[in-house]
DNA sequence: TTGACGCTATATCAGATTGATATATATGCG
DNA sequence: CGCATATATATCAATCTGATATAGCGTCAA
């Protein structure tokens, strides 16, 4: 799935700016499993435009400069359908945390400590966001839906990261004790 | 982290040839949390060897094509423990299911049956293949604790998806009842 | 024995994406 | 007034993906 398919598929919940859309996967109710940049947000929108998949609006904001409302159309919603009926593509999971726990032979303890505890922070600011974005504005059942699974996944992380450190503290300890 | 310093992680583990680490982040211990691609792995594999980082070696095969192995030096060592001090960046997590979930409104609930299951075939998936690799090869405690973290969140994520499918599936017996 | 298929192995490249940077408007603070 | 921060759009080099090409070798069936 492209940058394209997922500014449709923002578009079809609200309108927004492109500004907005990287808000939404950057903080909002996307965060947690969707990534993308201004550099593709933009190029995006503005093609989708040129296919009449979106309609454009300049709006004048008082407080804050000007912003361009992206909006779909029903040839986007029919691209979009047509888009996400397609089985999509497996998940991707990248962690680098995880490839310098597996090189952990490199790391000093203090070092690992600081990696873990910086996973939890990561982890907890992810769980936050979403019980922020699912009070604020659930939209139907989809937004449950992934609220659910992000929590189960998350909360799951933060339980075995609570205790590998509990474990490597009790090393540690064990190591100064000496 | 860019795949060059993937490739020195994996061949400090490790000698292994271009083939060899694409298998490892597709079937192996890191298959779970990394991903590379062939486009990506032998350019950095030669530039690696350019910089004096690896150093390769030809090797004739029986029954299967030569194969170009490569080696890790002391000074690639050295150039990845610098690269895996820094703070990592956080994970990226990408999920096209979570997306279609969210947007459920345009898919019929036979078509969210099929996508469920196919994102739990994708997660046992995974999951066999962790308990495959620690079973096989354990590497020192760091696979251990990564092989920990994946069954942690993976068996979440499949115990979430179990009970929505159990709650899309009385959904749907209920409709059909009418 | 031929040829279709699959696995091993390396390589290349167009197109998509990131991450950084530039530019501009507006607010608040000392 | 300068500085920081938030909003807002845009661009681009560097990187990476996903597809494609090429080739050696084994197996198995026609």
């Amino acid at each position: 799935m492209n940058v394209r398919t997922l500014c449709l598929g923002i578009l079809s919940l609200q309108e927004a700016s492109g500004y907005e859309i990287k808000k939404d996967v950057e903080d909002g109710l996307f965060s947690h499993f969707i990534d993308a940049s201004f550099g593709s947000i933009y190029p995006a929108l503005t093609q989708l435009a040129a296919e009449g998949y979106v309609t454009v609006r300049e709006e004048e904001q008082t407080g804050k400069p000007d912003k361009k409302v992206y909006a779909i159309t029903d040839s986007g919603r029919n691209a979009l359908a047509r888009a996400i009926s397609v089985s999509p593509a497996k998940d991707k999971y990248k962690s680098e945390f995880l490839f310098q726990m597996l090189l952990q032979d490199y790391l000093s303890p203090e070092m690992m400590l600081v990696a873990i505890q910086k996973q939890l922070n990561d982890l907890n600011e992810d769980l936050g966001r979403i019980a922020e974005c699912n009070h604020e504005a659930p939209i139907g059942h989809g937004s449950h839906f992934v609220a659910d699974y992000g929590n189960a996944v998350l909360t799951a992380g933060v339980k075995c990261l609570e205790y590998k450190k509990a474990e490597l503290l009790q090393q540690m300890a064990a190591r100064a004790a000496e």
